[in-house]
DNA sequence: ATATTATCTACCGACAATATCAGTACATAGTCG
DNA sequence: ACTCTATGTACTGATATAAGTAATAGATAATAC
């Protein structure tokens, strides 16, 4: 007994969408389905639950049950006009709708610690939880801050990663999945490229847009083969194109935190190479570094060319420095309020 | 909740745009189909436009400042408005109104950053670059009518030059550069004085008889008068002068200026000119031939300089008694330096005790030894200066001996105030160099332990740098300019800020540098360091000051070099003829470094120092645990995020942090920027007053060349002298500290701990532990904000600890002088003190510390002022006066216990609401009461006088509210009224009905409002708080009453709204006011003004509005709302690029703001009038007199003469109706501007414009815009306005949209409001109707007069 | 002509985001007729 | 000698940055359809 998919008609109908968009095409979801094969990870998808974040009008959501029936779906969504649309179509199917704050840390404490109402299943992390998988649209233009912040939960191993290796299908503005995937050298490549690189295994699943690819990893590309479909396939049709990708964490052992510092500030200065970049770690930066980096050809290299694995290098050199700064008075202070009568 | 897109996808409305980078280094090259060029040609505005203000012989234009051409009938009233038509302005780029046309501003800044760099250029004598600037300056068409004052600059510095240049050949250049390079140009007189200053230089010593002839020749080539050419005092010297007149006999002395005339004949009869022109160098031989006491050599500028100022001879005259004259002439030169023996003379001879008569004989009356008292001194109990002045002239038993004190100690002064704003670097240097010295001697570590030492080691450090790239950029520019391709990129930039860092002392720089770094610590709310984007400028501006100061100093030591000595008296007639000189020199710069430069100066000379300054820091291995001991550059140059955007901050290491914790910091004050120890120059313009050689502004504009053109034509115009007989009285009132206050907060300061507002001095700050890092992203987060709040109060612990230091140095080094404050004003006219830190606008502390340096006996009434003055100060201030005295007098235990133990007593005087004041007065009451006849008691202590409520005081008299005027004590009253109270009353009334009707919130409320809850939102009810804004207000107040911040947030909402009903009730004429205020501000800032350019319509039909609020206050000074859209750029320097706003851009208003301001700034332009008019009246009543805004303060004895005046002058502002008088000024101001509205369809009217818009469509072959009509009608303005009376006949005959409004009476009946609901209004040009007045009620201001609460 | 969406949020003194990249306008040098 | 073009550079405007929406959330002016 399947699930009826909702028509781009009724979708249609539908206002406000606060920014996201989704693909309503059932046809592109079936191919997006065939590639991914997620059967290779849950080998018994009966035993799989899945959280679905920002379900939006569920398509996605229904053919997901409708070809895998998991032991538990649950999405959630709390904009009232998405969650109305949800209830209108999904109250008698065994999706669960839940009307929650996908934002607030809070709403996973009390889901899971203290209703229970949505238990996934801790699992070692020698291998990607076979039980456990979150799908999410973090589409909205406004929203970025979220998927970098799932990102550093992978680094905490907290939040939803700390049921073990949680693989997320997650759905994003493409430019933030370029910012992501950037590979070394590549203009897009940023800080949260390498925090990807140290956390996840990460491959694009599909675009709304060809031209959108010539921002990709030519290399990548090839070995991924994302589906490529049509801006007209996602509702709204009018904004920017999306990207899916498929983010499984991977291993890594390193000083997370001076790590976070120390590529938080190289990467300001991504073009300056690292024989002079380094100052701006500290008082006496340069000097400390090029006397420590063995590795002429490194020095001469610009932050922006830098695996991760160099930058857990330079993190060791980092805090093996007897004069390095204090790295938690890494901020400022803008708004001081005084005045009152 | 997830948050919404809209919110973040667009950041900011900023106009970002950049800096044309390196425009300055950018000459025009003579092309002449530049593209701007063609443009203006083709547009037929702009050439009539420029063509007639060049025909009106640069006569104002109208559509500029349209109250110009207004003929001024109204001049009997001495509130009068209205400008007078008298003024006559030449091209001037800060002279166009933003509304002009845009090219002609782009062009502005062009000729902004040519003059700055032919200044520069010329300081530097690359004189062949400077000619070329010329050039490029020749080709702006605006500017020709005042090329020539450049061209004089270059041929000045030419002139100095080649000194050797013939004057015949100098006479062949001028012809040449006249005739050939600069076509269009006429030699003026200034020019003629050139070439006679130059014709006498060249031939010092030649026969007069040769000279003569030449120099007759250039007078009578003499433009505007023989007079005008001798009056250019910064060519010609006095010795020129004395040569024409003394020698030459070519001109008498009555064509010379007044200021000199004096400085002439006292040299005519007697001197021998000779003298003078050898005189260069001083002549020691001179000196030592006087045989008077008194006469004294007279030392100026370049020399005084030169004199070392650790001379060992003089150390071994300092004990020569007074009277004995030495014989050795080289000794008698070292005492003399400064007429010390005058002044010590004068001084020994008033009646003084044993004890002072030591001291001022030991004391060195040198300026430049004792200019303040800086050392610093390490055991901190030690406070008393070498000399306390001020105690010397309490004990002066008679008036006349105090008059000859003051005498004295003005005329020491005066040398002081010149060293103190001359000299104050090389002062710091110096004090490096000895501890640097006595370190050295002690051993290495002493070097390191020691602050100055090491700053010392780092100013060596950084000089040769400095020189080396001096000599980079010197070499650079003295090269033909070669194309630029060929140069790298740091040389490019070289090119750009060359000019400029070759002009100051290479050492001055680094001093600088290095002092406002240090000052600069922990501002910007960064953890230990500073914004890097503030340093560069600040740095760029210190560097700009120490050279407009030293270029004052030069000119005037230049003009003056030869009058070397004379008697006292012919001292003081130079020192006021170089005061007057002075004024005129200030205002003469008009120049000022373009932004971008003082940004990349200031980045040249930070980068230097980075790399030099060292400090040795100890660490921990991390690996081996072991201590390690290293160096480190003292500064980093780095980034941090904030909300993702990137700020560029200067850190400063954490050692160095630590050594200045416990430093005195009195050096890293701008020196130029202290208090000063004599008057301050009278303010005669608005670019002339306050510090000597520091240049400041009347007003302080926000980079707004809108508000210097309306300042500026006002000031010309004479219409704003009340405003400088105000501004001089409150600059005229000398102050001295409070020793005995100082004492205590020495003491506590000393002690470390908090005390009152003064934070304690920590070291580390304490951070909770970091919870695990797997915990749930919640508890991190907690974390994270913790850390933040503790370092955030950490850091602004610290800086608030660093601003009490400057204060408490300041006042340290002041201790027993005579000082005053310049004062000047914000942009509606209140009056501020020009120095930072430490002024009578501080805070409580600040104001505790500072007393009036004269006394005067408490009198009948002046004891009863000064215990209301205790009694206010404790919060008591609501209450009638006799239960104030009343509250003073059941505290005299306390009250003596707080003078005389204030820390060790029952401290009752730190319960008072400002306390350090209240311990000011305890200590004086505390000797009053000691005193048989109390109203012998001299009193130092400001009383202070408040208005209740000032703004709705304003407002009640506004708008003749009977109601509100009662309120704020406008209606005399046995009993104070207490506003608050009564609105708290108010409110708690309409709760009580409303929790009758069963509101459950109000029942809550309804016994919890007090008059503290009210308050804040009553007060800043006049500034136009919001909803918003006042909720957070109530919510600070009730959250002690709920535990949940949110319910608390609730409640507040809904009392806000309660509050709000309250106050609307009880000021309702206050609030039309106000609407009516906001309402015009909207229209006007909405608004179109007829010649705008049409390019600032986007498509057509969507204008920029440019037209600001303009109005002029009681006083004449006219007021220019500052609030457009910023235009921020980012500019390269050396460090990072900075982002800067472009104060030639021209953006468009800022409506909103115009709105939101225009009420609270007229009601403070109003009570900045009632404040200068109540100055100027008690200045001229001999009170001594002060004010914070609306607090008026005087000597206890005088408040009863002050508050008649205040009130006198409340009733002389508010006779006239301010508000209709606002309107008429509206009217006339913004007569022919035009506003967007809609029209009724089914009207003649439309039938007609929809007719002549069909025409114009055929003829242009397109749609018509709105754009297209206001040009017609541009045209039409244009040819009313001809001199040609075809022209004039045309224009009445041509019809636009906009002329067919001329005729209509009732526009209501057919302007469409905004409630128009069906498609039956049309889009079109309208004139701009202002809003009716609100009623005015009843009440009658003069009743005022007897309101002793009015102000109390 | 309405509906969505960005922008405030009490005035003044007062104090500020930056690195990099793509595309274009412009200048220079070199070449050629 | 002069013009034209290829080439490179300077200038401008756009975009990304970090990563809980600053402590907060409703009116209102501006813009888009």
């Amino acid at each position: 007994m399947s699930i009826p998919i909702p028509g781009i008609k009724d979708i249609s109908k539908l206002k406000f969408f606060y920014g996201f968009k989704y693909l309503w095409n059932p046809t592109v979801h079936d191919k997006i389905f065939d590639k991914l094969d997620i059967t290779k990870t849950y080998k018994n998808p009966k035993k799989l639950k899945v959280l679905d974040l920002y379900p939006g009008v569920g398509v996605q959501s229904a053919m997901f049950y409708n070809r895998y029936s998991p032991q538990q779906y649950s999405m959630m969504e709390r904009r009232s006009s998405l969650y109305k649309f949800l209830q209108a179509n999904f109250k008698d199917s065994p999706l669960q709708i839940l009307k929650r704050d996908p934002y607030d840390w809070s709403t996973y404490l009390h889901l899971i610690d203290e209703e229970r109402l949505f238990v996934p299943e801790v699992q070692p992390s020698d291998r990607i939880n076979d039980s456990f998988l979150t799908v999410a649209n973090v589409t909205g233009e406004g929203s970025e801050g979220l998927i970098m912040q799932w990102l550093s939960c992978i680094g905490n191993k907290n939040w939803l990663y700390r049921f073990g290796k949680m693989k997320m299908l997650l759905w994003m503005p493409s430019t933030t999945a370029r910012k992501l995937l950037a590979r070394p050298s590549m203009r897009s490549r940023s800080k949260c490229s390498v925090v990807r690189e140290a956390f996840t295994d990460t491959k694009l699943i599909a675009i709304s847009d060809r031209d959108e690819l010539k921002g990709f990893d030519s290399k990548c590309l090839e070995e991924w083969d994302p589906i490529v479909f049509s801006a007209a396939d996602i509702w709204p049709t009018k904004g920017k194109p999306i990207a899916l990708v498929e983010m499984d964490p991977t291993d890594f052992d390193f000083d997370v935190e001076n790590w976070d510092y120390v590529t938080r500030h190289l990467m300001i200065l991504k073009r300056t190479p690292l024989n002079i970049v380094m100052d701006s770690l500290g008082h006496g930066g340069q000097l400390y570094f090029n006397s420590r980096i063995t590795d002429k050809e490194l020095l001469k290299k610009c932050p922006i060319d830098l695996t991760n694995d160099e930058f857990i290098y330079i993190t060791k050199l980092f805090t093996e420095w007897p004069f390095k700064p204090d790295i938690l008075m890494d901020f400022v202070d803008i708004n001081q309020t005084e005045h009152s009568g | 909740m997830l948050r919404p897109v809209y919110k973040s996808v667009v950041k900011t409305s900023i106009l970002q745009r950049r800096l044309i980078s390196s425009k300055g280094s950018k000459l025009y090259k003579p092309s002449p189909d530049s593209t701007s060029t063609i443009l203006i040609k083709d547009d037929p505005l702009v050439a009539a436009s420029s063509s007639s203000s060049s025909s009106s012989s640069g006569i104002i234009n109208s559509s500029d400042f349209p109250l110009f051409n207004k003929s001024n009938k109204n001049t009997t009233n001495n509130l009068s408005y209205q400008w007078k038509n008298t003024s006559n302005m030449e091209f001037d780029p800060f002279n166009k109104s933003h509304a002009s046309a845009v090219t002609s501003m782009t062009r502005t800044r062009d000729v902004m950053q040519l003059w700055s760099l032919l200044e520069a250029c010329l300081q530097s004598n690359l004189l062949k670059r400077a000619f070329s600037i010329l050039e490029s300056l020749y080709l702006i068409p605006e500017h020709k009518q005042r090329f020539i004052e450049d061209y004089n600059m270059y041929l000045d510095s030419f002139s100095k030059n080649e000194p050797n240049f013939p004057i015949i050949k100098m006479n062949e250049k001028l012809t040449n550069d006249l005739e050939t390079s600069f076509k269009d140009v006429n030699y003026n007189d200034k020019t003629l004085a050139i070439m006679i200053h130059h014709a006498l230089n060249f031939h010092p010593t030649a026969s007069s008889m040769l000279l003569s002839p030449t120099i007759s020749a250039y007078l009578k080539m003499s433009v505007n008068g023989v007079r005008d050419i001798l009056s250019n005092l910064d060519i010609l010297t006095i010795s020129d002068l004395s040569i024409l007149v003394n020698d030459l006999k070519i001109i008498s002395l009555s064509q010379l200026p007044t200021s000199v005339k004096p400085i002439l004949e006292s040299l005519a009869p007697s001197s021998t000119p000779v003298n003078n022109i050898e005189n260069e160098n001083g002549s020691n031989k001179m000196e030592a031939e006087k045989d008077s006491n008194i006469d004294q050599k007279l030392e100026l500028g370049r020399d005084s300089t030169k004199t070392p100022s650790l001379d060992p001879l003089r150390e071994a005259s300092l004990d020569v008694s007074v009277g004995v004259l030495p014989k050795d002439a080289e000794k008698l030169v070292a005492v003399d330096t400064i007429g010390m023996r005058v002044i010590r003379h004068t001084l020994l001879g008033l009646s003084l005790n044993s004890q002072q008569r030591e001291q001022i004989s030991k004391f060195k009356f040198d300026a430049n030894e004792n200019v303040l008292n800086m050392k610093p001194t390490q055991n901190g109990e030690d406070n008393d200066p070498p000399i306390n002045f001020f105690e010397i002239y309490n004990s002066l038993p008679t008036l006349e001996e105090k008059r000859a004190f003051e005498s004295a100690l003005n005329l020491f002064n005066q040398d002081r105030q010149k060293v103190l704003e001359n000299r104050a670097t090389e002062a710091a240097r110096e004090r490096w160099k000895h501890d640097f010295e006595e370190a050295k001697a002690r051993g290495d570590i002493s070097i390191e332990k020691n602050l100055n030492a090491k700053l010392w080691k780092w100013y060596n450090d950084m000089l040769p740098l400095i020189k080396e790239e001096i000599s980079h950029c010197k070499s650079l520019l003295s090269e033909k300019p070669v194309n630029k391709r060929a140069l790298n990129k740091v040389d490019t930039n070289r090119l750009g800020y060359g000019p400029y860092l070759t002009l100051i002392d290479p050492g001055k720089m680094c001093v600088i540098t290095i002092l406002e770094l240090l000052k600069l610590n922990s501002t910007g709310g960064v953890i230990e360091g500073m914004r890097t984007a503030r340093a560069v400028i600040s740095v760029g501006k210190a560097i700009e000051m120490e050279f407009r100061s030293e270029q004052v100093l030069k000119s005037e030591s230049q003009t003056f070099r030869d009058v070397n000595k004379k008697s006292p008296e012919f001292k003081k007639l130079v020192q006021n003829a170089k005061s007057v000189f002075r004024s005129s020199q200030i205002e003469q710069s008009k120049i000022l470094w373009p932004q971008t430069i003082r940004a990349k100066i200031g980045s040249v000379l930070i980068s230097m120092l980075i790399h030099v300054a060292k400090v040795s820091v100890q660490g921990i291995d991390p690996i081996t645990k072991a201590k390690v001991h290293g160096e480190a550059p003292a500064f980093s140059h780095g980034y941090q995020y904030h909300n993702g955007s990137k700020l560029g901050v200067l850190k400063i290491h954490k050692t160095l942090i630590r050594q200045l914790n416990g430093e005195r910091l009195i050096a890293s004050v701008q020196p130029q920027l202290l208090p000063m120890l004599v008057e301050p120059k009278p303010w005669v313009n608005w670019r002339s007053g306050g510090y000597h050689y520091t240049q400041s502004s009347l007003l302080r504009t926000k980079d707004s060349p809108e508000q210097v053109a309306y300042l500026k034509a006002a000031s010309e115009n004479g219409d704003i002298d009340r405003v400088y007989d105000g501004l001089n009285v409150l600059g005229d009132t000398p102050w001295t500290v409070n020793r005995k206050v100082f004492d205590v907060v020495s003491q506590v300061w000393n002690n470390g701990e908090g005390f009152l507002d003064i934070p304690s001095s920590q070291d580390e700050m304490v951070l909770p532990p970091a919870p695990p890092r797997n915990s749930d992203p919640s508890i991190l987060r907690t974390w994270k904000l913790q850390v933040k709040t503790i370092a955030n109060k950490f850091s602004s612990d610290r800086s608030n600890r660093c601003d009490t230091n400057y204060k408490l140095e300041i006042a340290r080094a002041f201790l027993g002088e005579k000082l005053y404050f310049p004062h000047n004003l914000d942009f509606r006219g209140r009056a501020y003190p020009l120095s930072p830190h430490f002024n009578h606008l501080g805070n409580d502390m600040s104001r505790g510390l500072l007393i009036f340096w004269h006394g005067k006996k408490l009198g009948s009434s002046g004891l009863k002022w000064l215990k209301i003055h205790l009694s206010n100060l404790f919060g008591f201030d609501k209450i009638c006066l006799e239960d104030r005295i009343a509250f003073t007098e059941s505290h005299l235990k306390d009250i003596k216990d707080s003078a005389e133990n204030p820390l060790t007593g029952d401290r009752w005087w730190t319960t008072a609401d400002k306390p350090w004041q209240a311990l000011a007065t305890c200590f004086e009451l505390n000797e009053v009461l000691k005193m048989d006849n109390p109203e012998e008691f001299v009193s130092h202590q400001p009383v202070h006088q408040d208005g209740t409520c000032n703004g709705l005081q304003h407002y009640a008299a506004l708008g003749g509210d009977v109601e509100g005027a009662t309120q704020v004590n406008l209606v005399p009253n046995d009993k104070p009224q207490d506003v608050y109270a009564h609105v708290a009353k108010l409110v708690q009334k309409r709760l009580e009905i409303a929790a009758e009707k069963g509101d459950e919130n109000a029942e809550i409320l309804k016994d919890k409002i007090t008059r503290k809850v009210v308050k804040q939102t009553v007060m800043t009810n006049v500034y136009g708080v919001t909803y918003v804004g006042a909720t957070f207000q109530i919510a600070k107040q009730l959250s002690p009453i709920f535990d949940d911040r949110k319910e608390s947030l609730d409640f507040s909402k809904y009392l806000t709204k309660h509050v709000f009903g309250a106050i609307r009730e009880l000021f309702h004429s206050a609030h039309l006011i106000q609407d009516w205020l906001g309402e015009s501000a909207k229209r006007i800032s909405k608004s179109i003004r007829l010649d705008v350019d049409e390019k600032s319509f986007k498509n057509g039909n969507k204008p920029d509005f440019m037209s600001s609020v303009i109005w002029t206050t009681p006083l004449g000074l006219p007021i220019v709302q500052p609030y457009r859209e910023e235009s921020k750029k980012q500019v390269e320097t050396n460090l990072q690029t900075v982002f800067i706003s472009d104060p030639f851009a021209v953006n468009p208003v800022n409506a909103r703001r115009q709105k939101t301001g225009l009420p609270p700034n007229f009601i403070h332009s109003l009570d900045a009038s009632h404040m200068l008019l109540s100055a100027a009246e008690c200045g001229k009543q001999g009170l001594d007199f002060a004010s914070v805004h609306d607090s008026y303060w005087t000597h206890a004895s005088d408040v009863d003469t002050m508050n008649v005046v205040l009130r006198d002058q409340f009733i002389k502002l508010h006779e006239v109706d301010l508000v209709m008088r606002l309107r008429e000024e509206f009217t006339q101001r913004y007569k022919s501007y035009v506003k967007i509205g809609k029209l009724k369809r089914a009207t003649d009217l439309a039938q007609k414009i929809i007719n002549i818009r069909k025409d114009l469509s055929k003829k242009l072959g397109r749609n018509t815009t709105l754009a297209d009509e206001i040009y017609f009608e541009k045209k039409r303005q244009q040819l009313l306005n001809s001199p040609l009376p075809e022209d004039r006949s045309i224009g009445e005959k041509m019809i636009t949209t906009v002329s067919l409004f001329q005729d209509v009476k009732d526009l209501d009946a057919l302007e469409l409001e905004n409630g128009g609901d069906e498609n039956s209004g049309m889009s079109v040009l309208l004139p701009l109707r202002l809003p009716e007045i609100p009623p005015k009620g009843d009440f009658d201001v003069t009743v005022l007069k007897d309101s002793q609460y009015f102000f109390s």
